[in-house]
DNA sequence: ATAAAAAACGAACGTTCATTCGATTTTTCT
DNA sequence: AGAAAAATCGAATGAACGTTCGTTTTTTAT
């Protein structure tokens, strides 16, 4: 599978996803006109994430946040009620979306030789197209709100289980050796943060996605045969 | 190696590194006796890494950081001139220890095998031992001056550079299959960084350092052999 | 014991922050 | 076209920030 095809077939609009978040937060946001707010959140939240990523969101002041977003900040708290709101919206709108994708691109597969490079595709691709966020959210997540934290860290372990269960299903089907699961799916985990950590490496070194894929996915297949 | 083992072998002294540090920075420094400038040097260090590590360094405040280290907000700005020369301060002074304690456990080994292994344990070790530090570098650095990131980046593409440099030598001596040395070299890097990113999850499951570099090290060995 | 030197103190300063709200502009509806 | 509703604006507010500096306390040297 290469990344065009995911692009296409997950076509995560951002439109999409923030029309549902205004139909579900009608109350909360000051704006009526589902087409006005959609713009607007949109911008607002790929200001933060740009914001944030480049120097840190509490060093991210609502004046730069206003600059960058074209909107003044009077308007900015219409969208939200303050700044830890914004964050929690952002986060929640989000991780639905990455979830979402992820457990999609698995249903319905049993194999695990071919699930498990399904897992790894997804994840990549993933995190590629979601870049800003998955950035922000490793890197902000302990500056947070307790809740928002929680979230996090629950999502981690969840994706974290996807392969632990891959493994361990593998494992009985005596199609991958006896290995602990655990630490496997932690060094997959780290290799595929490494991944949107530290994009400037790869671009410098024009590694493309798909090979980067490729290299761990070989990795892992290594590791775990019998 | 186990870890006792490396401690004891490296003895990073706070005392030392902060002595050592003290004499070369008197000019700066407005405090004379070497004694109270050492004892409240490493005071604020480790309140500094502390609340850094809890919150982010830019939402700490001085007077946060004041009741951590116990000292005056007056007296803090005795021992440097702004929130920037701290942190100047607390990269300038661990990075050369860490630098110093990893060439040195390299030199004189010749044999890849042995070296990839050396390697592997000291990153591990070294960044268990100043764990606060490490963490610290890797979640602040972008939010920090360019002079303070510019050297972060140096010091993980020197550190990376141990790794691509050993496997290199490995091929040539035909010990080690023909691999992509800088993908291994940047896999090796993402899960010994893991391991202090992440440590709530090992400590968790209780997973020692030893058995962790044991993992990383069987893994890389597989994955080179011919 | 006392004076001088060193260190620590913390209120005060000017700036910047998140947040508010009455005024203004834009859009919608008749 | 004009009135009502919606959206945007940005100056004002008070709290919190980094930094300074005259004063007080502690240590050192005689």
């Amino acid at each position: 599978m290469n990344f065009d095809v995911f692009k296409n077939r997950v076509s995560i609009s951002k439109e999409n996803m923030y029309r549902e978040f205004f139909q579900e937060n009608r109350n909360r946001i000051k704006i009526k006109k589902a087409p006005v707010a959609v713009k607007n959140l949109i911008k607002i939240s790929e200001a933060t994430l740009a914001l944030s990523n480049k120097k840190g969101f509490s060093a991210m002041s609502m004046r730069d946040l206003s600059t960058e977003a074209g909107l003044s900040v009077g308007a900015l708290y219409s969208y939200f009620s303050s700044k830890d709101e914004l964050i929690e919206m952002i986060q929640q709108q989000s991780m639905r979306v990455a979830t979402r994708v992820l457990v999609d691109q698995l249903t319905g597969i049993d194999d695990p030789h071919f699930k498990l490079k399904q897992a790894i595709y997804a994840h990549l691709y993933l995190s590629e197209i979601m870049h800003t966020w998955f950035y922000f959210s490793y890197m902000e997540t302990k500056n947070l709100t307790k809740k928002v934290q929680k979230r996090a860290i629950e999502l981690e372990l969840f994706t974290e289980k996807i392969f632990t269960d891959i493994i361990e299903q593998g494992k009985q089907d005596r199609i991958f050796r006896d290995v602990n699961e655990e630490l496997v799916a932690a060094m997959i985990k780290a290799i595929l943060q490494d991944w949107y950590l530290k994009r400037w490496k790869y671009e410098m070194r024009n590694v493309s996605v798909e090979q980067y894929a490729r290299f761990l996915i070989d990795l892992v297949e290594l590791y775990l045969k019998p």
